[in-house]
This record gives structure tokens, sequence and C-alpha cells, in this order.
DNA sequence: ACGACCTCCTGACAGC
DNA sequence: TGCTGTCAGGAGGTCG
């Protein structure tokens, strides 16, 4: 399931496939992936064809898919959302559940989605960013980002340090296993108090951060299954330090690597390198 | 305004 | 085999 890094390979892959091509044809298979369109799958459609894709666009996890007469279709993958290229006319992979057409009659873009957590919706204005996404936080890839603004806001929150880093409206872009990633690089529990923390604990937490994600894009992303590819239905090759290694050793000091439950899911932290105290 | 909690879905897998 | 429970990398809405 994708976080920053699998986005901006599918961004990637996206970019390359439809850029520049005029839809000719939208099909919605299943409604649930543009229940944020207010006119429904039929209306979804029909204000789709005819028009032309520019050079999709991302900040953190969301993806946006600009038009060239300035709207954008909004993009989320949720825990389990693809793009694939197809040929016209080939057969659904399992879970599709909306396919584009283009005029030029080369390969078609489908989005298939296993547990319809993401979505397509149309952004009206949307093409430089749309509205929907307005509170999401800048990246630390967007050349934008502002390191001391994102330690502030992060040590004015008055909760553990995962649940700031995972706050999309903090800093966009890091989910679970990045998270995980980053804190074990930084010695840090992931429930230490976000306020107790200095500034330069923060920051060089989002540096590792950064740096994590950074690699990952260079191996095209992490994947544990099928559930995240590329548009091309590869899947990533990086390797993981904490995240899925309960009971094997930390790769820095041998001792088992832990498991616990938060916040609905899994934290994974080397008892004795990332103390609570 | 902020933080905690719940929920939207499907499917794979373990255990009985 | 087939049931049930658990788990999965996200994020918006609601409530206190």
């Amino acid at each position: 399931m994708p976080e920053l890094p699998e986005v901006e390979v599918v961004r990637r892959g996206l970019a390359a496939a439809l850029t520049g091509r005029r839809i000719s044809r939208v099909d919605v298979l299943h409604p649930r992936p543009v229940r944020r369109h207010p006119d429904g799958p039929e209306g979804f459609a029909a204000a789709l064809t005819g028009r032309t894709f520019a050079e999709p666009r991302r900040r953190g996890k969301y993806l946006w898919l600009p038009l060239t007469d300035g709207d954008a279709v909004l993009a989320h993958l949720g825990m389990s959302g693809q793009f694939r290229l197809d040929p016209p006319g080939a057969p659904d992979v399992r879970n599709t559940r909306i396919r584009f057409a283009f005029a030029d009659a080369g390969r078609e873009v489908r989005f298939v989605d296993q547990r319809m957590f993401g979505g397509l919706s149309l952004a009206p204005g949307g093409a430089e960013l749309p509205a929907e996404i307005a509170h999401i936080g800048r990246d630390p890839f967007d050349p934008e980002f502002d390191l001391d603004e994102s330690v502030r806001r992060i040590r004015r929150r008055r909760t553990g340090i995962k649940r700031a880093l995972l706050d999309q409206t903090l800093v966009s872009g890091i989910g679970n296993i990045y998270a995980d990633e980053a804190l074990w690089r930084a010695r840090l529990h992931y429930d230490r108090p976000a306020e107790r923390l200095s500034a330069a604990r923060v920051r060089e937490l989002l540096g590792h951060a950064h740096d994590v994600m950074a690699g990952a894009l260079a191996q095209g992303g992490t994947s544990f299954d099928e559930l995240y590819v590329d548009v091309n239905g590869s899947s990533g090759r990086m390797t993981l330090d904490v995240y899925g290694r309960e009971g094997r050793p930390c790769k820095r000091c041998g001792t088992p690597i832990v498991r616990e439950r938060f916040m609905n899911r899994s934290s994974h932290f080397c008892p004795v390198c990332q103390r609570k105290r």
C-alpha cells in the first residue's frame, strides 16, 4: 500500500503514459471509487470525455491529474489503489474499477482498487492545487517544504511523535511503514511526547523520513505483496529495517524487534535502541 | 482548535 | 471444506 515513494513512482509512470492524451471514453465499473463526485458514475464519465490530460502532480500521498482546461482529476490510492496501462480490449484484472480510453487508441489507463479506500474525483479549477487537498501539508520533497515550520507545528502537538508524523497536515507523505523506519533511524520510541522532543531531534527525524523515502523511491518503492505496483505491474524492491520484522534481530543491536498495536495498526520498534524514556 | 475514536471496503490467512 | 476472527501501508467525519 502506497506512501509517498510509491505514489511518486505511479505519478512518473502516468506522466509518461497519459500527458497530452485526449480521453475518448470513461467506464466506471463500481460507484464507490467516484463517491466524491456529486453527479455519480455517469456524471463523472460524461464530465471527462473529450478532455485532455496535462502532466500529473503530487502532494504527499495525493495525486492529481490536471486537465489542459484548468480542472483536474484528484486521485488517492488509499490502501490498495493502482493505476495500470492495458491495451484496449484487454480483459480487466480483478478489482478493476475505472477505465480511461483515449482518442489515439493507445493503451488504456485503468484504476484498480481492491479495498476502495481510495478513489477519483473531478476537482474544478484544481490543476494547480485541488481545493480538496489545500489542508494537506507540503511533503519533504516539495521545493517549498518549510522544515522549520513543520518542526514547530509537530512540537506544538500534545500527542505521541508517531501520531504527529502520520498527521498529513503537519508533513505529508509519511505513512505507517516509513514512520516506523524513520523512528528506528532516529532511535525514538513511537509514543514519545512530541512537545518534549527538542527541535533538533524533530528536525533530525524529518531528515530520516526524507532519506528513507528517497531511498525507497530510488528502489522503485517498497512492497510486501501485490497491493502496490507501478503502472507496469512491477513491485518495488526496497528492503526495510524494522517494519514487518517482528521477532527478528534489530540490525543495530540484535535485540528482537517488537510489534505493538497502535492507532488500529502496528508499530514496530527495537525495545533497546528506541526506549520510551 | 485539537485529539481520540470510528468507519468506509475486500481479501488473504490462521485456527478451529 | 468451511466457518470465524484477525489483519492490512489511509484519511475523513464526529464527538468531547
